[in-house]
DNA sequence: CTTTTTTTGGTCAGAATTGGTCAAAATACT
DNA sequence: AGTATTTTGACCAATTCTGACCAAAAAAAG
């Protein structure tokens, strides 16, 4: 495992313990992993962008900080929200961050979110031309999405 | 005895030894059995493809790694059946037969049935020219049976 | 109160590290 | 000979890691 996961875990464990809300020291956090600062920049853009469901604030200058939230709201509300941010196209970054999200506020279980990463893989669309692909992973994913809020979980 | 032949043979211990599931790199691969990278590429896409039972999950860049999973629990097994059953083709009424029977088995829920369906609809796959869609369907439902073998149901 | 210094974090581009695709060439099979 | 499978290599794509340079906020100095 590489840094950026061990770091990314390390967050995690964070923002578990503290109930929903860490709050990091950048230069901190690279000496104790030893790596650069901008590692963590790294780590925060990849794993914790507002489109993985989380918040981030911070602060330069004295007493400066890094505060990474994570947000919860109502499972309808968050499905629609998602499924509007999707446009007619969807990449496949996007659509894992969108699943990924979509597993961490618990609208979907870990077993549903490999069943729509499934669905959206290169693999299961490659009979499609490459310049469909996009567009066809968007409509599935928003398919999928409303169909997992139309019945409740454990139905 | 050709070099994919052994390469396979060599993934198939490394599956046996860990219990159902290896973690390859696929340099690393090459280079022991001195072959180009592509081979390795070669001899999963032939011999541990979704019909054959197995799934498998890859990612590149630092800390890559290509993942092979054998199904082999009895629902596994059904599944890897019905997987090989479903050609390159398959037509909207041959997916909902599929479908309901594999919700019927107890392979999926009623909920996870509802996310299928609504992957292969029509509605998910319009982006597609019209000529594709079928082998889309195969390809989708092919992948989504075989990541819901992957994770014990409930997990 | 303004200026300067110090203390934080941010950006971006490039290198390094992995795996993927595709089609041509080589080989095996029938 | 003709077809199917295997092997190879050139080119592509994604992810991670690093460092030089930038920007903001607080603290210290004047």
């Amino acid at each position: 495992m590489g840094i950026t996961d061990i770091i990314a875990r390390f967050i995690l464990d964070e923002i578990s313990e503290t109930g929903g809300c860490a709050e990091l020291q950048r230069a901190e956090l690279a000496q104790r992993f030893k790596c650069v600062p901008s590692q963590i920049n790294y780590v925060i853009s990849t794993r914790f962008a507002p489109e993985h469901g989380y918040i981030v604030e911070s602060r330069r200058g004295g007493n400066g900080y890094i505060r990474i939230t994570r947000l919860r709201s109502p499972a309808g509300q968050l499905v629609s929200r998602m499924i509007g941010a999707i446009g007619l196209e969807l990449d496949q970054a996007a659509a894992e961050a969108i699943i990924s999200a979509a597993a961490g506020a618990g609208l979907i279980s870990k077993r549903e979110a490999l069943l729509l990463r499934s669905a959206v893989s290169p693999r299961a669309l490659a009979a499609a031309p490459r310049e469909d692909r996009a567009r066809l992973r968007a409509g599935i994913l928003k398919n999928m999405l409303a169909a997992s809020a139309a019945e409740p979980p454990e139905g």
